[in-house]
DNA sequence: CCCTAAATTGTGCTCGAACACAGCAACCTA
DNA sequence: TAGGTTGCTGTGTTCGAGCACAATTTAGGG
């Protein structure tokens, strides 16, 4: 377990630690024998560089780029800063340099644009929520021509171009179909999936697809599952028309953030014995969740999701570590009782 | 946001980088004058001396002592390993050097053997699962005074003597609550302690409190909240006895993580009816949980506490953080949909 | 066989902090 | 006043890797 130091094996092999330097970083000027030679004795005593000592000498500061959207635009993306602070936070022995570009989630004009401030600033990894799938297609092949390793979180696009954090929105489907089963023994069930102006239909369908699956499997169930689509316009309209024309609704599972509208709505008609199922604890979502309006709230971990995305990044920059091509955070249940610990910065 | 050395100082104090170095460990042989010069300086400028560079001068072996319960003993502690083990991976680019022992969770004299050995290799700090109160008590005391900094997870033993890492049990009784009362509107519901061989006695009465103070806010709530205790040599016989004798049982509550017996039975009484809510992922319980005779686990997550207890000590040894005196983790809901994640190293 | 260019190898400084040790006053004592 | 002690300050080396540059060896042409 003895820690060789460039020292050591300039030592066993005969030559200079300078020799040994350039065989390591293949900067050629080596006889082809001794290039061998050291590259076999590097490989016996399975050589680990003193990473503490590479960072001292280079002292280099590492640029990040982080293109993520505007939190003013939409509340779900206010964490994502205590993520990144928290990250910011453990690595502060490092020189690391943040550059954050907001872009408004219901433009990819701004997504585009701001990906090119950020490739202005010549970053040496990126962080990125590829909000769009063609422009983030885009925008990642341009990344990979110019060498740049890339996190992306939220949501998955299917390219081997990023590594990705997030959950497996199928299976959060069966959970939240699992916890409206639980508490919904019998009655009609309505998926509800609520446009957001920007285009995440994948995701929700998603959704849906597991929601279904589990439902599909609980052969005893009678009842029927619904299916809803609303846009922020006719909402109220909309919604109220349909609860009227089922009168046998007892579930309700939302497929985004947007379950406080229903909440609302529900509240309103003192419909209350309706189960509600939705995603992530935005301030709306927890305040009816503790009013008993929404019974469950699957939290996606958007802070989690950044700061690792940070972390990664940071470790690979610093420490050379591989960067995780994909890393699926656990499926977070939530209630009025257990809500509050998952909140706090 | 100019990064200040030594060297700087020196200059700008008009005194060389020995004299600075002298200041700012206090190490004596400075003039008066001189050093209430430098110390102000310092304090001016917010020095933050560059650790890379410290630790690489330092090179030292940090040694950081364990002291677990055995897994072999009781399961739940496997995961243990998985915690710690990540921790190191993480920061393996210092050198860490650390000793584990493992004691007899049933035996205190095991707790106060191994601690003896613990002793004996004179580790820098110390990560403790303080199972024993009263010897937890007396060991917290030595590890005090030999300036032994100290992480305990798992149970909080009320002392300012150490750092604590774990769960709200008086919270994590209510969350049990709102899951039962959300899958169970009537009927009676059982408390159920079963015995452990070693005294856990108040972590069941803080999750028994939490749990009744949830259903004494619920004032619809029709139906008895029962309880009842349990001792492994006369567990089944005493459990079908408790069975008949409450008829209208819908709902059992386990304070720890031997729900499973609780299963077994019900299983084979075929009541499957009575819901089920536990602790802890343990294979017995999670085969349980899928198989839809236990309900819901509540995840006390010993991984990631075993985990953040070993980060909080290496960032205390390399970087100097602060070792926060008290971190609640989050409570985990776990139903059989999202179990799988959750049991991954 | 000598001279030059190319190929290869070795040396020494740097990063910033820690610390041993050398240096230099001032003062005291015999 | 020599010799020693005390109090304070400065210098130089070290940790391990990276890299510029110096030094050496080898090859090729005349």
């Amino acid at each position: 377990m003895k820690k060789y130091t460039i020292k050591d094996i300039a030592q066993l092999a005969g030559v200079s630690k300078g020799t040994i330097d350039r065989v390591i970083h293949k900067r050629g000027n080596v006889a082809k024998d001794v290039e061998d030679k050291v590259n076999q004795l590097l490989a016996d005593i399975n050589y680990q560089p003193n990473l503490i000592a590479r960072n001292l000498k280079k002292n280099k500061i590492f640029k990040i780029g982080a293109l993520l959207p505007d939190p003013e635009k939409d509340p779900y993306w206010e964490v994502c800063m205590d993520g990144i602070n928290q990250a910011l936070a453990e690595f502060d022995v490092f020189n690391i340099n943040l550059n954050t570009f907001l872009f408004d989630p219901t433009s990819t004009t701004s997504f585009l644009e701001h990906h090119k401030k950020l490739i202005e600033m010549e970053p040496d990894v990126v962080l990125l929520v590829p909000l769009f799938y063609r422009e983030a297609k885009e925008v990642l092949k341009q990344y990979k021509s110019l060498d740049l390793p890339v996190c992306t979180f939220n949501n998955q696009i299917y390219t081997s171009q990023a590594n990705f954090i997030g959950q497996d929105l199928f299976q959060s489907g069966r959970v939240a179909a699992k916890l409206m089963h639980s508490i919904n023994t019998s009655g009609d069930i309505a998926i509800i999936h609520i446009d957001e102006k920007y285009k995440n239909a994948v995701h929700m369908q998603e959704k849906e697809k597991g929601f279904r699956s589990f439902f599909e499997e609980q052969n005893g169930y009678k009842g029927a599952i619904l299916k809803c689509k609303l846009k922020f316009d006719d909402l109220e309209d909309k919604l109220y028309h349909f609860l009227n024309k089922h009168p046998h609704l007892t579930g309700i599972f939302i497929t985004n953030s947007k379950a406080y509208h229903v909440a609302s709505v529900l509240q309103a008609e003192t419909k209350n014995h309706i189960n509600l199922v939705g995603y992530d604890l935005i301030a709306d979502n927890v305040r009816y969740l503790q009013a008993g309006i929404i019974d469950f709230l699957i939290h996606q971990n958007p802070r989690q999701q950044t700061y690792l995305g940070m972390k990664f990044l940071i470790e690979y920059l610093v420490y050379e570590k591989q960067i995780p091509e994909q890393f699926l955070l656990p499926i977070d249940i939530i209630n009025s009782e257990n809500v509050t610990p998952f909140l706090r910065p």
